[in-house]
DNA sequence: CATATTTCCGTTAGCGCTAACGGAAATAGC
DNA sequence: GCTATTTCCGTTAGCGCTAACGGAAATATG
């Protein structure tokens, strides 16, 4: 309480230079034994608390990672905050969040905001960026890493999978099982890039065999288990003949898979039903859903991986990207 | 790219002082919109980023506030998150998150964390601390906000609902629609202060009407709905007369909904069920689940916009607690 | 036109901390 | 014993920005 403590009122306390104090209390060398009890009782006897601000200035390392994602609600991105969260756990890197909620100028926003405070590292969700974010992001020093998505141009370095070979992977196995009238069921796409990668991928997939989407529905906004049960309802109403739905995201897909346990329609018989992501929710349905897990903590955990790496070795230009391989787990829904 | 750039830089090029560049790029007053003009094109030319460090250091503000929460992967943080974002964004504030992972002592350290950066405010979930946190936080001069829960002893400020009289209340409820052989299905309640209480209330509960608990399964580390599903199906196995089960959270009561689906139980005539925090992923559910909403972005929101007031104002003492009234919904469950 | 007021900009002095250097005291080496 | 090394601590000089003050120029007032 009362008026913030500083570094000085430590040190006249326990008799030393602030320097000394300073040194005590960060650990390090040049402090013997005896003076680092004296310090670090009088902090702790005064409960002083470090100015972070005052220290990053002066020693010009502000050990925090930007992270900049669209949501928080959306499960995928709360698991790759977790991968980053695990990843810095035991290093001083701690991570910032800001989020866009799917809107580029918010990101460009979001973004420069983050770039103020001269992060040790950036992370940023996609490969699709406002004019103006790709420009700062282009000019900064600041070690950036693209997360989730591999289909497109880094900036710099990239962690993440390719959503379309996800789709089309999807449109082959679903073929293989013998499905041939099938139909799609996602967001509008202008916003959520990645899930137009994976429709793109899924209709060449399917293309590559000859075989045409029959329907295809495109909802706005967020993702519901609702909205997956009541578009699946109207799409099997408009077309009977349907075979297979393929859902942009689990969360849909389990929507889907709801219409059919009250409709008592049998799944893959009447019809098969695919997802994307692999959530852990799924895994309670009475089918083991069809999915392609889209590896969201492991990327988080590889991108402040190597945030890490480029703090500790003080290496400039290593942009790398990684793809990590996806496969398609078959589950018993298809 | 090329080495970072400094105020210097942009006032040399803009042909004026430090001081007149720095009130420029703030839109402070005292510049003329001539002289604005002139900075601002000189500061975009070569790409200026101011330091908010530097910045915060000098004029000791901070524009930032820590949210600490357990685990961003519950559903539940996350919509505290959403609601705590939403309330910040029209304002300068910015929060920055902290995750505890259900550890006391770990809270502690990122609590410390936080205060070094002299955030504008701090937003705390729940109101069980370590000595060492209590005592950092009884110190702060800093906005302190407890959320969640308000059973108990809030250090400042609080913003929550009494998990004991959730509990209570549904216990109440599913008496009154009938049911008297009850079982209960939550995690270990040694980290989960909340979840603990809402079981105490919902003990108590069923006691003021003669009842006793006659099931009770207490799964270790963190809900999903598989274990729903599993736990429900063994303590059906240990009591045929079970007629409900109270699930600690709504993901637990999906599974065990799931798992009435698969074994072709009717809910709620042979098993009632309910849970608790009124998930909208348990919207698509064949079912309504009787739960009782937390409240999750109301409190995010509401505790944001008490450290905005705390800010905009200088007020210093005004230890408020907000207890939001919650009430149960009965759905079609019990 | 002289004075009062406003508008605009620069100078000075830090914010609280740490890097870098230097030097005194303690220890080692022979 | 004297020099060489190590251990420990203090001094100086910022980090990049802004608060606060003051003063010159521009405008208003009578």
């Amino acid at each position: 309480m009362t008026s913030d403590l500083t570094l000085k009122d430590v040190a006249l306390l326990a008799g030393v230079s602030e320097m000394t104090a300073s040194r005590a209390l960060r650990n390090a060398n040049d402090v013997s034994i005896n003076t680092r009890k004296k310090v670090m009782d009088a902090a702790a006897s005064i409960g002083y608390v470090p100015n972070r601000i005052a220290g990053s200035l002066a020693s010009k390392k502000v050990n925090l990672v930007g992270v900049v994602i669209p949501s928080v609600k959306s499960y995928v991105f709360s698991e790759v905050l977790d991968g980053i969260s695990a990843s810095l756990k035991p290093s001083k890197l701690r991570p910032v969040f800001g989020l866009t909620d799917y809107d580029l100028d918010t990101e460009a926003d979001v973004i420069r905001e983050m770039l103020e405070w001269r992060p040790s590292g950036l992370i940023v969700a996609g490969l699709e960026h406002s004019e103006i974010a790709k420009k700062i992001l282009k000019n900064t020093t600041t070690p950036l890493i693209e997360i989730m998505d591999t289909d497109g141009d880094p900036i710099d370095s990239c962690v993440g999978v390719s959503h379309y070979s996800a789709g089309y992977n999807m449109a082959l196995a679903i073929i293989e099982k013998g499905h041939r009238r099938i139909g799609f069921l996602g967001t509008k796409m202008s916003s959520d890039f990645r899930a137009s990668k994976r429709f793109n991928g899924f209709v060449d997939g399917l293309q590559s065999n000859g075989i045409k989407l029959i329907d295809q529905e495109n909802y706005s906004s967020g993702s519901s288990v609702e909205k997956g049960k009541n578009f699946t309802s109207e799409m099997l109403k408009r077309n009977q003949s349907l075979d297979c739905i393929y859902c942009s995201t689990d969360v849909i897909a389990m929507g889907a898979v709801m219409h059919c346990l009250e409709a008592g329609i049998s799944i893959p018989n009447e019809l098969a039903i695919a997802g994307f992501n692999k959530l852990s929710m799924a895994s309670g349905l009475p089918i083991k859903l069809a999915t392609t897990d889209s590896l969201r903590f492991e990327i988080g955990k590889l991108a402040a991986n190597m945030i890490l790496e480029r703090n500790e070795q003080n290496i400039t230009n290593t942009a790398k990207t990684i793809e990590l391989e996806t496969s398609v787990d078959i589950g018993t829904s298809i």
